[in-house]
RNA sequence: GGUACCUUAGCUCAGAUGGUAGAGCAACGGACUGAAAAUCCGUGUGUCCCUGGUUCGAUCCCUGGAGGUACCA
């Protein structure tokens, strides 16, 4: 490689695919540590409904970014590009390669992209937009978007209330419009990146995930959702494989729609996932069948041009 | 074997005195800058079981089949 730059390995793909397997093979391959961009396995209260690597595979591999956090923490994207760019700093200093493996696109590009800087925003803001909506509706907040932030009321998606929040939060916290943080700018990242995604037909990938979901639940994902009922209403909870099964609790599904459910749910997020990959142009796609060594090859390849 | 009813989208079903069809679910496509496993937007994908007939025109009416369900034997 021309430059002097260490390599970030970023390895993509929707879920069930076989990423932390992969994952685990690279770093022992090039002696490295691992990155989880995972935006539910941070949570240590979660462990069967997020697929969180084995210990085994834990000690396989030294990891980071796995049950860091508590559901009873607020934890966001800016917090995990602060938090992950200093690992990743500290680690590059003795490896020229680390890994990143997750399934959260925007972590992602977080890491290797960089988000741009947007002020702190209170509690106190956040709270009183979200009685607003309740009490005003989503008129209120569009109204004082498109007062506010023309331009940014022009490109979203008016009836996205999170966005909208967002943009009215970021407004209300520095009395600048939300369209004037979004530079979009690149940072200079002091590394190089390699996306390897990992992918399959729709229906194998279908099958995988419908699988690993009666797996879950043989391993006691029920129990573990009952556990974490009382703070249903903690956003890290908001996550597919316990809400569905908060929804049995409550009498709205039976046990077997409720597993349904998470069926499809993890269906279309696994969608969601691919419609987000498939815009990278630079993912170099491979079968999740192919042997770890081909792969291996490949980057080596990769290192030498 | 007889009688009645049924056969329309991946599934469950609706429908038009005859003018090639539409709901729910599933599925599919997309967006994405501190909630992202979140949130939001968009899209009917069809040999209307087969076969002849009547008709300008049949998925609809008639003939004959095939498959299914129920009851009677």
């Amino acid at each position: 490689m021309a430059s002097k730059k260490p390599l970030l390995i970023c390895i993509v793909g929707p879920t069930a695919i076989g990423k932390t397997s992969l994952s685990i093979k690279l770093a022992n391959a090039f002696n490295t540590e691992i990155i989880s961009a995972d935006s539910r396995q941070f949570y240590k209260e979660m462990v069967i409904g997020t697929a969180v690597p084995s210990s085994k595979e834990l000690n396989a591999a030294p990891h980071h970014f796995i049950q860091n956090k508590s559901i009873f923490e607020n934890y966001s994207v800016g917090d995990f590009e602060r938090d992950a760019m200093e690992v990743l700093n500290t680690l590059f200093k003795n490896h020229p390669i680390v890994i990143m493996v997750g399934g959260s696109g925007l972590y992602i590009d977080t890491i290797v992209k960089g988000l741009d800087e947007f002020p702190e925003v209170s509690e106190e803001i956040r709270a009183l937009l979200k009685s607003q909506f309740e009490e005003k509706g989503m008129e209120f907040l569009q109204e004082e978007l498109r007062k506010v932030d023309l331009s940014y009321f022009n490109e979203v998606d008016i009836y996205n209330t999170q966005r909208v929040m967002r943009a009215l939060e970021v407004y209300r916290s520095s009395g600048k419009p939300f369209s004037d943080f979004r530079k979009n700018k690149q940072p200079n990242r002091a590394f190089n990146t390699l996306y390897i995604g990992l992918t399959a037909e729709r229906e194998i990938i279908y099958s995988r995930i419908n699988k690993r979901v009666d797996r879950m639940v043989e391993a006691g994902l029920v129990d573990e959702a009952k556990n974490l009922f009382p703070h249903k209403n903690l956003n890290a909870l908001n996550t597919v494989g316990y809400k569905e099964l908060f929804n049995y609790f409550e009498g709205n599904y039976t046990l077997e729609e409720a597993i349904l459910e998470i069926k499809k749910n993890t269906r279309r997020f696994s969608k969601r996932q691919m419609t987000w990959f498939k815009k990278n142009k630079d993912i170099t796609w491979f079968d999740y069948q192919t042997n770890p060594s081909e792969i291996i090859d490949f980057i080596k390849k990769a290192l030498s041009q």
